[in-house]
RNA sequence: GCGCCCGUAGCUCAGCUGGAUAGAGCGAUGGCCUCCGGAGCCAUAGGCCGUGGGUUCGAAUCCCGCCGGGCGUACCA
């Protein structure tokens, strides 16, 4: 598969090579190929006869009589040439160069790639985006960063670019131990006790699900009951046997540990040689007891808890201690005589559970964070295809959602952010210090500004953080950084970019030049609901999250409706629309068109058109004024996709697919298809087969299905 | 106060990096199904592109000043 030029591109050289030879002497000029809005103003336009007139102090007319000469009409590129007024020189393409592109478009042989271009050349490039807190579930903004982001890896991996994708987690900070607050509390209203949400924490009620996580509730059930027999086994056959399927098969359970081992701690030696004896003693321990000893349930509750990826200030020792004092414990509540009746045996093993937790060490701000990232992390992979409701009548598969080429925590760079302190620190022309803290300052008069980095406290900053975060982005060997925020964010922007600039001052051999960051800002998304806006806010916990709009409107809805507008601009959402008039909905149209495509080549096949694209077709047929506005529209697509990834802009391309599919849509109702004219038919399933071709490209762009029927 | 984003049809927004007579969808009104998919098509109405200057052959687009809306402006992230 090769990319061939675009029209534009073919037309531009062909007009600097007149240019060139109509005027030698003059360099390089800044030239412009415009699409006129009136068609009889040709299909291209270009002022180059203007600009090199007033360079060389000639009359613009003549100019452009020059330029003209030298252009070769007609040619397989160009029909006809005219000059224009002030001094345009109007161009209009050849139909043979239309039909060129058809051709290729019909031809190649995979959609879901056509439009690929090399103006990338391998760069190196990451999209960083979403990027939420893990402080809770991905709200609407997020779902639109990452909508936006999502299109534009596709579009920049289209265009030759060598794109990854990363998501930054924020796992250290003031708000995560809130977070971690928060969690605990809700693990202690589990445990039955009544504790409050610290101030400013996180009420919302995904923390109350997560605690449930820690103190599953059916095994602390089944514990109750176990220990209601002689000591803590059982005789009886059928509650031996539910003991014993309470826990998974040993091989399993040592299968899934490898792999937690593995996955999580690879990267450390020492923990890992920790870990493993921990678990060596475990399954030690574990073969020893009989199946039927369902206090075995606390070692395998440690074990849950180490596979969620926790870290335990005890070692193995202590938590076997822990687990015989439980034993004795529960003996202990035995002889005073509870039974599982009065509640007493469950509220004996809560308050054991919550001394079990604060004396292992348990980190709730980390379960917290792993359990949030885990379920935002679920709800990108289902950020693909149509609403529920509608995925079985529209034929599309369960697709793949949004994955991320890399997750990156926050907590991961504590080193690289001590390096950078020092490192600004001793070259000294852009720190300084003063009320006990240490402050960045730009270089330069018109940039007075200065920015905490080090709290007086010792405490680095976020801001710190994100400037260690970003020179290791440019380690890793980027060339380019494009970052998507959120609105809050937009006050950052410009003194990151001033610590960027500092940075390539302090540190020139990373080579950061001045736009190796790119800063978009998905804006605010005002939620209409019932005809008002739906207030959102973290801290009351009540807001519309990415899953809502999923399942509400469906991933295809959300992501069309997000790339319709451009990323820096608000947006009204309104749900409502969405989803009562979902009919007459952009979406639709466009998914429409694409099914209708389906249904008529596949009537065409029943009725005696083997192949499709029919090979032989005499596309010069293709006459009449609608299917030569598709064949135009078709024909500059690869160029919409270049100047779309050039510009970061990925909603031009749902402007585009409501384009074409308006075209064919006039088209297909104007002319019949598969008619007793046979040539014409096939010439016509010919830019059929095209426009499909198209739909399915550009949908594939912005991450939206392509649905045969609907 | 300073900084950023946004003002285009009744509503929500495009407008291809400065081009010629301003574009969609929704909403309104009126038409079109013996026929490959009517989730479609056609027509009508609706605009001093917030406003005043500037830059030039030419501005919705670039620059400056106002006016309106939103958001930042923490030793929060």
């Amino acid at each position: 598969m090769t990319a061939t030029k675009t029209i534009r591109q073919q037309l531009e050289a062909t007009v600097r090579a007149a240019l060139a030879r109509a005027f030698p002497e003059q360099e390089e000029l800044r030239l412009e190929l415009s699409r006129p809005r009136e068609k009889a103003f040709g299909d291209f336009a270009t002022n180059a006869a203007m600009v090199a007139g007033k360079k060389l102090g000639l009359n613009p007319m003549d100019a452009a009589r020059k330029i003209v000469e030298e252009i070769e009409v007609p040619s397989p590129l160009i029909a006809s040439v005219d000059i224009k007024k002030p001094g345009f020189i109007n161009i209009e393409v050849a139909r043979s160069a239309y039909l060129e592109k058809l051709r290729e478009i019909a031809t190649f042989p995979d959609d879901t790639r056509y439009g690929m271009a090399p103006t990338g050349r391998g760069k190196k490039v990451q999209v960083e985006f979403v990027s939420a807190n893990p402080t809770g579930p991905l709200n609407v903004v997020s779902a639109r960063a990452a909508a936006v982001g999502d299109a534009l890896v596709r579009l920049l991996r289209r265009t030759g670019y060598d794109v990854r994708s990363e998501f930054y987690i924020n796992d250290s900070g003031t708000q995560v131990e809130l977070l971690g607050e928060s969690l605990k509390a809700r693990f202690r209203q589990a445990l039955g006790e009544k504790c409050e949400i610290p101030e400013g924490g996180y009420p919302g009620e995904y923390l109350t699900e997560a605690a449930e996580e820690i103190v599953p509730e059916k095994m602390l059930q089944s514990l109750a009951q176990a220990l209601e027999s002689p000591a803590g086994g059982t005789d009886d056959a059928a509650e031996r046997e539910r003991a014993a399927g309470f826990l998974p098969a040993l091989e399993d359970e040592r299968e899934h540990i490898d792999r937690f081992l593995e996955d999580t701690i690879a990267a450390n030696p020492d923990e890992r040689r920790n870990k493993r004896t921990y678990f060596d003693d475990y399954f030690a321990f574990r073969e020893a007891l009989e199946p039927e000893h369902v206090s075995l349930w606390m070692p395998l509750y440690v074990c849950h808890l180490s596979s969620l990826g926790l870290t335990f200030t005890g070692d193995m020792l202590d938590r076997l201690v822990w687990i015989e004092r439980f034993r004795s414990y529960l003996r202990a509540q035995r002889v005073e005589g509870i039974t599982v009746e009065d509640g007493g045996m469950m509220s004996a093993g809560r308050v054991f559970l919550g001394e079990l937790v604060e004396g292992v060490g348990f980190d709730f701000s980390r379960f917290a964070v792993a359990e949030i990232v885990r379920t935002q992390q679920a709800s990108l992979e289902r950020f693909y295809g149509p609403v529920e409701t509608l995925r079985a009548k529209l034929g599309v598969a369960p697709g793949e959602g949004l994955r991320f080429d890399s997750w990156f925590r926050e907590s991961s760079l504590k080193h690289d952010v001590d390096e950078m302190l020092r490192t600004l620190l001793s070259d000294g022309r852009f720190v300084v210090e003063k009320e006990g803290a240490v402050w960045l300052k730009g270089g330069d008069e018109e940039d007075a500004n200065e920015w905490v980095m080090r709290r007086s406290t010792g405490q680095p900053t976020y801001f710190l953080s994100d400037i260690a975060y970003h020179v290791n982005k440019r380690k890793r060997g980027f060339e380019q950084v494009i970052d998507i925020w959120g609105p809050d964010h937009h006050g950052h922007v410009g003194r990151m970019q001033t610590a960027m600039k500092v940075v390539s001052h302090v540190l020139p051999d990373l080579e950061i030049g001045e736009d190796w960051l790119r800063v978009l800002i998905a804006q605010q998304v005002n939620l209409i609901k019932d005809g008002s806006r739906v207030q959102m806010s973290k801290r009351s916990g009540e807001y519309v999250t990415l899953d809502d709009m999923v399942s509400e409107v469906g991933a295809d809805v959300a992501r069309f409706f997000f790339l319709m507008r451009r990323c820096n601009s608000h947006l009204d959402f309104d749900v409502d629309l969405a989803m009562k008039t979902s009919e007459e909905n952009p979406v639709y149209y466009v998914q429409y068109a694409h099914a209708r495509i389906s249904s008529i080549l596949e009537f065409a096949r029943q009725n005696g058109y083997r192949e499709i694209p029919p090979p032989l077709a005499d596309l010069a047929l293709l006459a009449a004024e609608e299917e030569l506005e598709v064949i135009r529209t078709l024909a500059g697509f690869d160029e919409l996709v270049r100047v779309s990834a050039l510009a970061l802009e990925p909603h031009r391309i749902t402007t585009y697919l409501v384009d074409l599919a308006g075209k064919f849509h006039r088209f297909y109702h104007n002319h019949r298809v598969v008619t007793d004219d046979r040539a014409l038919s096939d010439a016509r399933l010919y830019l059929c087969f095209a426009v499909r071709s198209i739909l399915r490209s550009a949908l594939s762009l912005i991450g939206i299905s392509a649905p045969d029927s609907m």
